[in-house]
DNA sequence: GATATTTGACCGTT
DNA sequence: AACGGTCAAATATC
C-alpha cells in the first residue's frame, strides 16, 4: 500500500508541476499585458482575456484531474495487485521472492547478477526521452547526482549501445538508484533514459526534490526544452515503493527555462512501454500527449 | 593514489 | 542459443 500511496503522490506531484506551469504562464501573460497595456489594441485585449479564461479552465481541469488521480490510482492499483499473483504482500518492502533486502537488491557475486537484472524490471521505473540540441551535447548524464557507469551493451536491433549507470554511493550508502541511457535509433539527438529505483543517499537529501527521485538531468532537460521536449515516463502501478515523480519539467532549470524561452509548443507524452515485460506485469498504462496550443484551445479534452 | 570508465565474461531468463 | 543486465579486471583520468 505504501507504493500505491507514493504513486498517487507522484501523479499528483506531476499535476502540481503542470499547475505550476500554468501559474507561470499566468505570470508571463500578466507581465506581457502590462507591457502592452499602452499600445495594445482591442484585439490584443480580447485575446488576452481569452487566454486568461483558458488558463482558468486549465487550472480547474487540473484540479479535477488531481482529484481523479487520487481515486483512479488507487483503483488501478488495486486491480493490478489483484491480477498479480506474486505481488508482494502489503507489509513487504518490495522484496518478492529473491529480491533481497531492498528494492534494487544488494547481491554480491555473479551468480545473482542476471537474476537481479530480471528483478530490476519490477522496480519503480521511469523512462524519459531527452532530446539534446547537438550530438556533441550528449552525455545526458549530469543531473546533479553522481552516477557511475558500470556497463555498456549492444542491444539487439538497436543502432546504439545502451549504457548502464548506478549511483556512485551504491556501496557506501546503499543507494540503489540506477539508470540506463540509450540513444534512439531514429533520432541521434534523442536519448532514452530509464531510471530504476530512487536515490537514498546523502546527495539526494540535499538535492532538489527532483533529484531524489527519478530525475533526468537538468542540462539535457534544458536542452530538451530548447529543442522541444518529448518526455516519456511510466508508472508501475502495482509495485511497492513505486515512485515515478520525475519529469524534465521538474528539473530546477526547466520551468524557468520554459518560461524564459517562451516555448511556443511542447509535447508531453506519458506512456508505458506496453510491449515491454512491464506491460504484462500490470503496469499502469498512460498515454498523455499535451500540445500546448491545442491544450489552450480544448483544455477539457485532455481530462 | 583515488576514482571513474571501458570491456570481455558471466549468469539467469526466455 | 540468444539476450539483457551485471561484475570485475584492466585501463584511463584527475
Amino acid at each position: 500500500m505504501e507504493g500505491m500511496s507514493e504513486e498517487k503522490c507522484a501523479l499528483v506531484a506531476e499535476l502540481m508541476r503542470v499547475l505550476e506551469m500554468v501559474r507561470q504562464l499566468e505570470a508571463h501573460m500578466s507581465s506581457q499585458h502590462q507591457q502592452q497595456h499602452g499600445g495594445g489594441g482591442a484585439a490584443a485585449g480580447g485575446g488576452d482575456q481569452r487566454c486568461r479564461a483558458l488558463v482558468c479552465t486549465m487550472r480547474e481541469s487540473i484540479d479535477r484531474a488531481m482529484r481523479m488521480a487520487m481515486s483512479c490510482c488507487a483503483d488501478v492499483g488495486r486491480a493490478a495487485v489483484a491480477g498479480q499473483p506474486d505481488s508482494p504482500p502489503s507489509g513487504g518492502d518490495g522484496s518478492p521472492r529473491s529480491a533481497g533486502s531492498d528494492q534494487a537488491g544488494d547481491f554480491r557475486g555473479r551468480g545473482n547478477a542476471a537474476g537481479q537484472c530480471k528483478k530490476r524490471k519490477t522496480l519503480p521505473m521511469c523512462s524519459t526521452q531527452v532530446r539534446v540540441s547537438a550530438v556533441q551535447d550528449v552525455t545526458p548524464l549530469d543531473d546533479g547526482l553522481s552516477w557511475r557507469k558500470y556497463g555498456q551493451k549492444d542491444i539487439l536491433g538497436a543502432k546504439y549501445p545502451r549504457s548502464y549507470f548506478r549511483c556512485t554511493h551504491r556501496h557506501t550508502q546503499s543507494c540503489h538508484a540506477s539508470k540506463q541511457v540509450q540513444r534512439t535509433d531514429g533520432d541521434p539527438l534523442l536519448f532514452d533514459v530509464v531510471y530504476h529505483g530512487h536515490h537514498t543517499c546523502a546527495q539526494a537529501q540535499g538535492a532538489p526534490a527532483v533529484g531524489n527521485q527519478l530525475a533526468p538531468d537538468a542540462a539535457a532537460a534544458a536542452a530538451a526544452a530548447a529543442a522541444g521536449p518529448v518526455l516519456q515516463f511510466s508508472l508501475p502501478s502495482n509495485k511497492p515503493a513505486a515512485v515515478a515523480t520525475a519529469s524534465p519539467f521538474a528539473s530546477p532549470a526547466t520551468p524557468e527555462c520554459l518560461a524564459a524561452r517562451d516555448v511556443p509548443r511542447h509535447d508531453v507524452e506519458l506512456v508505458s512501454a506496453t510491449n515491454s515485460p512491464m506491460g504484462a506485469m500490470g503496469e499502469m498504462d498512460f498515454m498523455f500527449t499535451l500540445d500546448a496550443a491545442d491544450f489552450l484551445e480544448n483544455p477539457a479534452s485532455y481530462f
